[in-house]
DNA sequence: CGTTGATCCTGGGCGC
DNA sequence: TGCGCCCAGGATCAAC
């Protein structure tokens, strides 16, 4: 999402809603509808975990892409690419636009005739529309109950292990619950717990302090590095300009079961976690302490 | 309260 | 070519 927030910030900021359309009300979460944005200016883009933050004059409108989830600009003066292919290894990238087709759930049309497009295959993704006078962007984060954030002053290592103490369940199901660190997803959680040498089923109860302290810092590794590689692109995931990312190049284990572990050779292991497929090295990530 | 599992969706890939 | 099954970057809610 900080790809997506990044490659869309100088793009939107100081644009005008003329017009706004949901296809799908059930990604929609708003009391009053989006018209109520029409006419308003994007002032800025924010994000918090996974949640993009989109600030208008009188609204914030936060956007969740859930899996499949894109947001994207349009712009009719690039033509539109032909179809969603993926393009080529060794192609060159350039206007890469989608036209909006059945998995357009909403628009938002701008006034200079460019458009931000929200498609989402799965509807698990969510565009929240929220007042901005009163406590509603407070409230509605407080209700989510997001953690440490991380690249935040928030994020430190006393907060880290407070967290992480007086929990019972396996480490890679509290990197996956956005109250521990929020932004954590399944590829970066995997990533994190090989970086720190941590077998993802273990117990945080079992953690020593040396290996809590590794994956405090492995988290903000992985993490920095999906950034510098635009995110990580398995199917659908593009930033706003319709670029896919290019951190899949760098996993060590995500996606990887049955290949070589590139620091001992041994074959990297799926196995399921928290009803999510988690991958590991049985050598440099040992079940037992 | 902490933890676990079902559920919401659509589409791609695989075995038969 | 088609069918059935399993899998997928996530969060929420019910049940224990």
């Amino acid at each position: 999402m900080e790809t997506v927030r990044r490659s869309l910030e100088s793009r939107l900021v100081g644009a005008r809603i003329s017009n706004c359309c949901v296809t799908e009300k059930k990604i929609l979460r708003s009391t009053r509808g989006v018209d109520i944005l029409e006419g308003q200016t994007v002032l800025s883009l924010d994000r918090r975990g996974k949640y993009l933050i989109v600030e208008t004059d009188r609204h914030h409108v936060i956007v969740h892409l859930g899996m499949t989830g894109q947001l994207t600009i349009r712009d009719p003066n690039r033509p539109d690419s032909q179809s969603f292919d993926r393009h080529p290894v060794t192609g060159l990238e350039t206007a890469v636009q989608h036209p909006p087709d059945r998995h357009t759930h909403f628009h938002v049309c701008l006034s200079d005739g460019r458009s931000l497009l929200f498609r989402d295959t799965r509807k698990f993704g969510r565009v929240f529309v929220l007042e901005k006078d009163g406590h509603s962007l407070l409230d509605f984060f407080a209700a989510r109950k997001l953690g440490l954030e991380p690249f935040s002053p928030s994020y430190q290592l006393p907060a880290f292990l407070a967290l992480l103490r007086k929990r019972t369940l396996r480490i890679k199901s509290l990197l996956l619950n956005q109250s521990f660190v929020a932004g954590v997803g399944n590829i970066y959680a995997d990533e994190a717990l090989f970086e720190a040498g941590i077998h993802p089923a273990r117990r945080t109860t079992t953690l020593r302090r040396s290996e809590k302290i590794l994956l405090f810092e492995k988290v903000l590794v992985v993490l920095e590095r999906g950034i510098r590689n635009k995110g990580t692109t398995f199917r659908d995931f593009i930033d706003g300009d319709g670029r896919e990312g290019d951190n899949r190049d760098e996993l060590f284990v995500y996606g990887r079961a049955g290949e070589p572990c590139l620091r001992c050779g041994t074959a990297i292991r799926k196995i399921v976690v928290s009803q999510r497929g988690t991958h590991f090295c049985p050598t440099c990530q040992p079940r037992k302490r």
